[in-house]
DNA sequence: GATATACTTGCATGATGACGCAATCACGCA
DNA sequence: TGCGTGATTGCGTCATCATGCAAGTATATC
């Protein structure tokens, strides 16, 4: 039988950055990064919610901001691999890759809850367990 | 019968604008912010792979910064409701809020979804669809 | 009350990044 | 080949932010 002591997961944060988990690839700060920034979440959300590709053009038309901008946003949400890109003919298509981008916030989900102590929905996160 | 012209969710970026979509609420830059720097992230994955609550000194041995920077970034992670707080004596004990960080990331997940016009796992994201 | 421990906050500095403008590139069309 | 549209890239500027040091606050112990 398993003592007290021997608690599964309760460790020292020191010894914890030692140990490799699901978790660390998935914490990557640079994808995070992209979704960092108002404007580009505008951008983002924009694009989702039309449902289908876009021209640079056509997506700069529902924010204030420069088209140039809008084109730096859009090619570092793609390189995020948040959006897809398309060339046809002189117009540039972004479109959001709904699937990847839901399956790797689920996959975060299960990483972050595999480390839980109490294993999944342990109520509010109030994890002294 | 439905003609093709009027296809689910097949709208312009203008006006994808104005409609408000389950999207829009869980698109918050400022709590992404968070996730978007390399020193943050390594902390909250330490802590999340330590699996306790752990004081703020005790978290600041797993990276090389100054306890003042690290004291700092868990309260940021704390106002981005990734941590919750915990005074005990002298000790601010942080702990990670597993359950309703993971909770958060697959509302997201739906919602991206639900914004797709081909539904739920339409194949990498490929959607012209 | 004095001292030590645990943490937070003020301040200066350096780095990163968002933005607009202008120039340039890419492609289609006459 | 020249022109127009769509998009990207270079550059300067301004704001934000991460960091370390130093000073300050809070709590436990002697």
């Amino acid at each position: 039988m398993m003592t007290q002591s021997r608690k599964r997961g309760a460790i020292s944060p020191k010894q914890a950055a030692r140990r490799r988990a699901p978790l660390d690839a998935m914490l990557d700060a640079g994808r995070f990064k992209a979704l960092g920034d108002p404007t580009r979440v505008r951008l983002l959300a924009c694009l989702a919610k039309c449902g289908r590709a876009c021209g640079v053009t056509e997506i700069a038309e529902c924010c204030a901001v420069d088209l140039s901008v809008v084109s730096r946003h859009l090619s570092l949400l793609r390189r995020a691999g948040l959006l897809e890109v398309e060339k046809q003919g002189r117009i540039v298509l972004y479109s959001v890759r709904y699937g990847d981008w839901a399956e790797a916030l689920r996959a975060l989900a299960d990483a972050i809850e595999a480390c839980c102590p109490a294993g999944a929905r342990c109520g509010g996160g109030r994890c002294g367990c």
